[in-house]
DNA sequence: AGTTGTATGATACAATCGTTTGATAGTTGT
DNA sequence: ACAACTATCAAACGATTGTATCATACAACT
């Protein structure tokens, strides 16, 4: 079952499509990665877009868990596990390992959407902030504005995400040493989690007690 | 002179490949739109790629003055001139008007760059950082930490990048009404503003006067 | 007037794309 | 044992890509 393959085309699609996009891939490269005849891709998949599809379903589902789900460990300060959260996406975003392609090929999706899987992302993204958002009723006062509320969020993301795509080109800006003492994925978060609650503090629910 | 051939196809070819990206926009399209035969780009242009990099460097120079320069107005407060500052250039990102094409090519190869632009585009993006950060010398005490500078400053353009770029989701995730009052460039731009002198408050280099 | 150089035109080219075909094994069901 | 179905293969398909070719039209200069 885990050696179909469906299942040997599908992995070898992802990093592909991941680095190169969905037009500039090709089948015959994606069939010589994966090792099957140039015909299997439309045998079992009908099209290059049917691939794509399935890929990119599969791989967002393998993802990005809603780390947000459960009840809240209402014990520990709020700000401690928020940044912890914030601190796990921000890695997994940042992942170096073999998944490194999959956060790449959602960014993809995020920042230049395909006809096939824009508007599958876009349930999965509105889900997931509706969820952060929720979340956010434990911190948040019930006076604050809405877009308060989402803007800080879109500040911690926002961040993240510049680091994401722009990364690129930090090597050039910052200098090596600094970069690597301080803009390890942990220091990312921390640094956009207290921003978040430095702007955020004049709308929290009860007032800090000093 | 300003109705050359070379400009024809250069205006004709900016949205275009700002749209469809590199790969998809064909030069058959490109000329159809700007009304010359087939082999006009590769007799003015030597080929496709030489008319891309034409494109993007007409483009880039175009559309980012560096506002930073010159001589600062000291007798307005610093917050209030920055401020402007960031607010110009966020209108310009998300300008809605017939250049708005220009900071779509700018986002692409940004987030996704070319062979051809890419080492152009990080060149003015290092030259244009660093004008941002001796223009913060005026407000950051020199004891600073620089990783607490870079990432103060990577917030503001994160967060004005992530509505740039993930914007077509905000009206699935925000009401209409806030959105229309509350998510115009002036006032994303106010927030990230505000988020970052409140940040960046422990920093400033003369003690508030309170 | 005649030559030279440049600009534009229709068309052809080789390469590559996604997809289809038809043949051939291998497996299953009866 | 034979039929029916599935999976895999090499090969070819038509369409589209970027680019090259060659003829012609026009301007400038001698």
């Amino acid at each position: 079952m885990t050696d179909t393959v469906q299942m040997r085309i599908i992995e070898a699609a992802g990093p592909i499509f991941a680095q190169k996009g969905f037009v500039a891939t090709t089948v015959r490269e994606v069939c010589a990665a994966a090792k099957v005849n140039q015909a299997a891709i439309n045998y079992y998949f009908g099209s290059k877009e049917g691939l794509y599809k399935e890929v990119f379903a599969s791989t967002y589902s393998s993802f990005t868990p809603f780390l947000f789900a459960g009840e809240p460990d209402q014990s520990r300060p709020f700000e401690d596990r928020f940044y912890e959260l914030i601190a796990q996406r921000t890695k997994n975003i940042f992942a170096t390992e073999l998944i490194a392609w999959k956060s790449q090929l959602i960014f993809r999706e995020l920042h230049d959407p395909t006809p096939s899987c824009g508007e599958k992302l876009q349930e999965y993204i509105i889900q997931d902030y509706k969820v952060i958002n929720r979340y956010l009723d434990e911190y948040f006062d019930p006076s604050t504005p809405e877009h308060i509320r989402w803007k800080s969020i879109f500040s911690i993301f926002g961040s993240i995400f510049f680091y994401k795509k722009c990364g690129w080109l930090l090597p050039k800006i910052v200098l090596e040493d600094i970069r690597q003492e301080s803009f390890q994925p942990e220091q990312i978060a921390a640094f956009v989690v207290q921003t978040f609650f430095t702007t955020a503090a004049p709308y929290r629910k009860q007032p800090t007690k000093e």
